[in-house]
DNA sequence: ATTAAAATGTTAATTATTAAACAAAAAGAT
DNA sequence: ATCTTTTTGTTTAATAATTAACATTTTAAT
């Protein structure tokens, strides 16, 4: 699992960017935890641990902050990602516009269905068998799984063989990997049922 | 932050019905865990807490279990759900057939453009200056934000007059809520920007 | 019947995370 | 120039979560 700070971290940048856009130079630790919902100590800990230092009464310059974070979110180079499942959830990943400005990019498709196949639109799509050759001669690290459950696995493994270190998967199973390899999962109907339970328990 | 022990309780009953699809009656806690990547003592921890017993030497009657877990997750009645936003991700939500099989019923949509107002369809879209009356006749409480980030805190805002306790957010915002509703965010980008920073770290 | 093995369930220990406390430094006021 | 206020940064305390330990029970074998 993800660590948390590094997740903090990350709603630090969104909320710095934010702030800089409202033309802040400047904001303390009190604001940022209000804005995203933790305490000062919080962010104050979280900033000591990444060495992000701020001055004593004056709080953090923003722009320093977000050069140190980027620093640490390597976000002085583009992170490509291969993204293998064109359906519903696929579509809209490639349609969303988000990824740019945080220097990511779907640098390609995979599906196995060859109907979907199409090598010169903005996202170029290839046969999943093609994925080995092409993570590799792009030195692509992180992959999406937006497949149906049950080739997920497959998909997975493929992803693993081809060099794929961090795989954000959307399918409802639970992959296995090989150590080194990490899984970040998303499901919508998970997080809704975790909702009902919580929404229900407060009646 | 939804509690940890009852998002494995949801993996558990996923896995669940899986082993007994298989034409398994029984399972072990150590057969569990090592399916959804916890320790064996962790399973029986958290089987313990939500009262979930097995047979000691014969662990736990999958169907036993089920029962007892669908009813903590209140599986015996119907879930209704709105969805705000119709654009990529509420399109792709739509679409997914994954949510009848675990009793969450996408109810209806919502969008401010009129051009995606369509009432006779499978899933009923309606303006959403007409969320409250329909949240309120239907009794809602959970609701999906599917729309850009500059129109997500609007949104929610109309979620939370109209009734709703518990909101999925896919807007890259941390939205402002008064206390008793719960939020839990979805973010692909931060998903993927936490997975270069793990990966990059490891080398 | 007795013994051995296997798996649960609970209690204890450890580790991780979050919150609180407080000293130190910087800015501004008197 | 001194004192007060404010805010950081670190240390300590408290809470939460995970892991380990172990007693108990059930099944099966001798």
């Amino acid at each position: 699992m993800i660590k948390k700070n590094i997740q903090r971290v990350i709603q630090y940048r969104m909320c710095l960017l934010k702030f800089q856009n409202l033309g802040f130079e400047r904001i303390f630790s009190y604001t940022l935890a209000q804005e995203i919902g933790v305490s000062p100590e919080q962010v104050r800990k979280d900033f000591s641990q990444f060495h992000l230092r701020g001055n004593k009464k004056a709080g953090y310059l923003i722009q320093d902050i977000l050069d140190k974070i980027n620093e640490l979110l390597h976000k002085e180079d583009i992170h490509k990602v291969i993204l293998a499942g064109l359906g519903n959830i696929g579509k809209a990943l490639i349609q969303y516009k988000g990824f740019s400005t945080r220097n990511i990019q779907l640098a390609a498709g995979f599906d196995i269905d060859p109907a979907k196949i199409k090598k010169n639109c903005r996202i170029p799509a290839f046969l999943t068998k093609e994925m080995p050759v092409i993570v590799k001669k792009e030195h692509i690290r992180i992959g999406i799984i937006a497949v149906p459950a049950q080739a997920a696995q497959k998909v997975c493994d493929i992803m693993v063989v081809s060099g794929i270190k961090g795989i954000l998967n959307f399918a409802p199973l639970i992959l296995k990997i090989p150590s080194g390899i990490i899984v970040q999962n998303i499901s919508v109907c998970a997080e809704l049922e975790a909702l009902v339970y919580m929404v229900e328990k407060k009646k």
